[in-house]
DNA sequence: TTCGCACTACGAACTGCTTCGTAGAGTCGG
DNA sequence: CCGACTCTACGAAGCAGTTCGTAGTGCGAA
């Protein structure tokens, strides 16, 4: 019930990384995609417990199971912006937007296509 | 060494939020913020924990001792944001700043405090 | 058929986080 | 001095996350 409770670790987000640039993957093809830095049995637990989670699908049809996403990169993202806001930014986003731009300088054409960004936001709540 | 290791847990930060609103406090004080969902012990401990750390620092010149964080609130902020552009937003902290503001809706005031806030990097940028 | 290979399942160990109880020492009022 | 109170320190338990070894099963080539 915990919002925390749906944040997927460290390692499960390192795996969801690996699935959303390829696509639906066999645990071979993830773990070859993560170096060697971690077991084949690892990546393999890894999966079936973030199957048990929800986190993942899978596909058993063939011998070789196939693991896909179960939400898309950008609904997680927003879930863990969202939850990084209520634990350290007192659940805004603006403040935690301003640091993000302050922490990691932003390239000029990134602050412009923000800044478009926001333009076009503004643009949608007068028109409505 | 790696960067989640000085990442603060959840229940580090709880505290740490009450050090940065309170400023110097003792561990009842501490306590009794965070309401009675913690038990003083509880508490008591994980200062102690975040003393080893390095989280906090201990003025243990009276008897009652006396926490308070030892990186300000900003500092935290940016390394919390920047930990997490790095594991879901392949460290670009503009596609974490769009999902921000998609993610929580800011108000016009936010909005309009944001693109001064651009502006105002703007020019620093054109200045220099 | 039989051997070897690739795959899944499972369990066990280890670590870190979180919780709280209990013990022991200092302090102060009576 | 004594009892009540408050404080710190410590240990232990429970749970989650992470890692990997081993076992077992099926498949395909020789």
């Amino acid at each position: 019930m915990s919002p925390a409770r749906r944040r997927p670790t460290d390692a499960e987000l390192a795996i969801l990384r690996v699935l959303w640039a390829r696509g639906p993957s066999t645990v071979r093809e993830v773990a070859e995609e993560m170096g060697r830095e971690s077991a084949y049995t690892t990546v393999l637990k890894l999966l079936q417990i973030m199957t048990d989670k929800g986190l993942v699908r899978r596909d058993e049809s063939a011998r070789t199971h196939v693991y896909r996403a179960a939400r898309s990169e950008r609904v997680t993202q927003r879930q863990l912006v969202r939850d990084l806001a209520d634990r350290a930014f007192g659940g805004s986003a603006a403040r935690l937007v301003m640091q993000a731009l302050a922490a990691k300088k932003a390239s000029p054409e990134e602050l412009a296509e923000i800044r478009d960004w926001l333009a076009e936001q503004e643009g949608k709540r007068e028109g409505a």
